[in-house]
RNA sequence: GGGGCUUUAGCCAAGUGGUAAGGCGUGGGUCUGCAACACCCUGAUCACCGGUUCAAAUCCGGUAGGCCCCUCCA
């Protein structure tokens, strides 16, 4: 198994701690709005690693956070927690702007079919792991408390750049003309664990703390909630490439001070998905959910499709006329698999063609090589169609792109009698040579969105 | 200012040393009363310059463009 690792830059063997068996953490959504569909590709991402191991007989534990405290609104700092916004927004508690937007998330999820992961936890569930984890760090020697507030001392932890490749030195401070420098830092990089005081001043949500009564930083979430439930050693950290620096420097630092040894020995980072201006936000031109797409005519999985057609690594660029090249190929695509006959299955040939597919997903998750390859079984003249079908419904597991699921017949028995009639009636018509009325009736049945089909077995039809 | 990633046909895109997968679209054809569907055929020397090598899209150096990050973001 290759795997691209941030760490090193280089793609390596992948060797887990434990034999067999894969713990994966994987940055999880703030819950104060809606997912847009740049956030949902890294997750689309991540749910096919989480498969693909899986195929490949790996027992695979995976948690995922969700952030429902502690964000700063907007592009600055000048505003307030994102999660209180919302629920001024709204006229809702901070608890309430999370379950809902929650809910959305996984139901989003759900249309593209991302799994929900084993464990899904709150930040707000594990203020005690936090505290544990502050504690020791104080006590280490590696976390001081200036102005109320805790902060990590990166000068006290060597090997704090090592995943982005920086240096303190070239660094800018508050680059961003939005954003002011903390002064009760000791060092401009260090970052906060918990605050009794920070800039605003109206958090809603706090907890009482051998600190004083505050909130937790935002990089102490995932460290916390990562070693709380997958315990002391790491497979696979993953997360979209914007969180390298700072968050997952953070996360390091702070776990590996915390632990005394190393964390995590991989990090995978997931491309962005962009707007032709480049990166998507919630603030900036078109918001793009998962409903949006649906609301113009656009299937979800097409957009899954879309981003399987690609390396999850790459920055993808999203516009609709790629989407909508993406849909009439998924489409196509899972019309040829609707028409195979489910006759006999060559079990050998069957698994030469799973065993490409698990090199596919051995090279480092090659989605776009996994659509190819089912291209490929579809043109197989070698092959049964009983033979196709069996290998496609098993790449399906991983690709989840419901390609050998048939649409139910959404007609009611009146309208298929109906239907059936006009066919009948058209054929007739057809015999006669009046064409101008069988192309009449077709016209009307596309109208009531049935669309007809001719074969040289007869016509059928399908709903559009 | 610094760090990282990236540049393959109209579009999406695979490919990490041996003379460019796949898909969408286009054009042509078969089928059809016509059309749609389906099927067949159809396209690039890999941003540019230089180097290493018997051999480079693939390695090295440089130039140009794009994107991300430098205490909110997937």
């Amino acid at each position: 198994m290759k795997l691209y690792n941030t760490l090193t830059r280089t793609v390596e063997e992948f060797i887990p701690n434990e034999e067999n068996k894969v713990k994966m953490y994987t940055c999880g959504p703030t819950v104060y709005h809606y997912a847009h569909i740049g956030n949902l590709r890294t997750y689309i991402s991540e749910d096919i690693m989480e498969k693909g191991f899986k195929f490949l007989g790996y027992d695979v534990e995976r948690v995922m956070n969700i952030t429902d405290v502690g964000h700063l609104v907007g592009d600055g700092d000048s505003g307030e927690d994102k999660m209180l916004v919302a629920s001024k927004r709204e006229h809702k508690t901070s608890k309430e702007i999370a379950a809902y937007y929650t809910n959305c998330f996984f139901e989003d999820c759900s249309k593209l079919n991302i799994r929900k992961p084993d464990v899904v936890s709150n930040a707000t569930d594990n203020i005690d792991m936090y505290i544990k984890m502050i504690t020791k760090l104080i006590d280490k020697g590696f976390a001081y408390i200036s102005d109320g507030n805790v902060y990590f001392d990166t000068s006290k932890y060597a090997d704090y750049y090592k995943l982005s490749g920086r240096n303190a030195d070239d660094l800018m401070v508050a680059v961003r003309e939005d954003i002011s420098e903390d002064q009760s830092k000791r060092n401009p990089f260090d970052f906060g664990l918990w605050f009794t005081n920070s800039k605003f001043n109206n958090q809603e949500l706090q907890w009482d703390s051998p600190w004083g009564r505050g909130y937790p930083g935002w990089h102490i979430e995932c460290s916390g909630i990562s070693i709380k439930y997958l315990g002391e050693r790491l497979d696979i950290h993953c997360g979209a490439e914007d969180a390298i620096f700072p968050h997952h420097t953070n996360e390091i630092a702070q776990s590996e001070a915390y632990l005394g040894h190393k964390w995590c020995n991989y990090w995978v980072h997931l491309g962005f998905l962009n707007d032709e201006t480049g990166k998507m936000s919630k603030s900036k031109g078109e918001f793009l959910t998962v409903s949006l797409l649906q609301e113009k005519g656009y299937n979800p999985l097409s957009y899954r499709y879309m981003c399987l057609n690609s390396y999850y690594h790459s920055q993808l660029t999203f516009t609709f006329d790629i989407l909508a090249g993406a849909e009439n190929a998924y489409n196509k695509l899972k019309n040829r698999v609707s028409k195979l006959k489910h006759d006999s299955i060559d079990e050998d040939k069957k698994n030469k063609y799973i065993q490409k597919f698990c090199e596919a997903i051995e090279d480092d998750f090659n989605t776009s090589n996994m659509i190819t390859l089912t291209y490929e079984v579809l043109k197989d003249g070698d092959l049964s169609d009983g033979t196709k079908f069996a290998i496609v419904e098993e790449f399906d597991k991983v690709l989840s792109l419901d390609l050998t699921v048939v649409e139910e017949n959404k007609v009611d028995a009146d309208l298929e009698s109906e239907i059936l009639t006009k066919i009948e009636e058209r054929k007739e018509a057809k015999k006669n040579k009046d064409f101008a009325l069988a192309d009449q009736i077709r016209d009307d049945l596309l109208a009531k969105g049935v669309k007809l089909i001719d074969t040289r077995d007869g016509t059928t039809y399908e709903l559009v």
